[in-house]
DNA sequence: AATACGGGGGA
DNA sequence: TCCCCAGTATT
């Protein structure tokens, strides 16, 4: 785009967003604190689900030193159902440096930013023009978008020399002032007009620069390959007996779910029966035997990559002392207990099914030859 | 350069 | 029910 329709185009988008501005909590504040917040949160997620987590958490944690210094437990309790746990953990540790490197400010440059963990060049463009107001582009699912439509981009957007292509070229179009205005005007037409499907082109007030509308081809773009097919899993989860209290354990903090309670148990093997799965897991995870005493529900879950069945069953715990073998801790508690623990969506949708978690009534099953205990 | 990482919403 | 969505860290 030459300079004249370049500002052109900037004062069209930039008017629009004026007298279209959906009200957000975090578009009352120029705080460099909350927009770092709002803007991790708003990473994969969506306006509406992240409106009532973000008033929570800066309730909760108005200022850096104060997530600085809360437990990372009462952080992920939070975060708890949105996702992506790595958010608050990264989020976490990050408030931490921030204290111990930058005076509890945070940083207001680039290089500093990147320098934090949870913090690419996404959320750094975006506290840097909304929350400082420098000229920095954003780039996230919806700039993509509105770009690739605006120039009918043709290369597979997933691909990086692609992403590459279209950072320049959001830095091109970024204007010299108005760019906190400017950055949530591109992300918001992406996610009002330039929608996914069905884009809302007749009042798109860019529509005279869309080379895809100019040939009616909108819905083709972004380009990108076809994903291929995810796998489908049978996991285990027992609800383990011992003196009227059940077990939990602590996944470990790297990795999926990780720093979540859950349900112990795993994934099922190939030829192997639920109980007999179960029994392993719990064997390999905690040291002990169980006697599996019947099957309670089963949720079905879908995670990016993968669907799961997940099978709950209450089990007895048999002899000998639970360790943490592969797990970073456990706890026995009662029903009573559950809320205060970040649990992941699976484990929560067996407690909703089963609304009250109560010990096993005796007799349930005939002690059997060579049962445990 | 490719893959792992959750869960919600819309068709 | 299925399909789509998409920043950062890791390998």
């Amino acid at each position: 785009m030459k300079a004249p329709e370049k500002r052109k185009f900037q004062t069209r988008l930039v008017r629009w967003f004026k007298a279209n501005r959906r009200p957000m909590p975090w578009r009352e504040t120029n705080d460099p604190y909350k927009i770092w917040i709002s803007e991790t949160l708003l990473q994969q997620t969506q306006v509406a689900t992240a409106t009532g987590y973000y008033l929570r958490f800066i309730s909760r944690f108005p200022d850096v030193r104060s997530l600085s210094r809360a437990r990372l437990q009462t952080v992920l309790k939070l975060w708890e159902g949105l996702g992506y746990y790595a958010r608050a953990r990264n989020l976490h540790r990050a408030a931490s440096q921030i204290v111990k490197r930058f005076n509890g400010r945070v940083p207001d440059d680039m290089e500093g930013l990147l320098s934090l963990p949870g913090i690419g060049r996404y959320t750094a463009g975006a506290v840097l023009s909304i929350a400082y107001g420098k000229p920095v582009p954003v780039l996230d699912g919806n700039v993509i978008r509105v770009l690739s439509r605006l120039f009918r981009v043709e290369d597979d957007v997933r691909r990086s020399e692609t992403r590459e292509a279209l950072w320049d070229l959001a830095e091109s179009l970024m204007p010299a002032g108005n760019c906190r205005d400017y950055n949530e005007a591109l992300m918001e037409l992406g996610a009002v007009v330039c929608a996914p499907r069905n884009p809302a082109c007749p009042v798109c007030p860019v529509r005279p620069d869309c080379k895809a509308f100019a040939a009616s081809v909108q819905e083709d773009y972004p380009r990108s390959a076809p994903r291929k097919a995810i796998p489908h899993k049978h996991v285990t989860a027992g609800i383990i007996w011992k003196n009227g209290k059940f077990l939990i354990t602590l996944r470990p903090a790297r990795g999926m779910l990780g720093g979540l309670w859950e349900f112990p148990g795993g994934k099922a093997e190939p030829g192997e029966t639920l109980e007999q799965c179960l029994k392993r897991e719990i064997r390999e995870e905690l040291g002990i035997e169980i006697r599996v005493l019947r099957k309670l529900v089963s949720v079905n879950h879908a995670y990016t990559h993968f669907r799961i069945t997940l099978h709950a069953f209450e089990c007895l715990a048999g002899a000998g002392r639970v360790r943490p073998l592969a797990c970073d801790d456990f706890k026995w508690i009662t029903s009573r207990e559950l809320d205060r623990y970040p649990f992941p969506g699976a484990d929560r949708k067996i407690i909703a099914l089963l609304s009250r978690i109560d010990p096993p009534k005796r007799g349930t099953r005939p002690p059997e030859k060579g049962d445990p205990g």
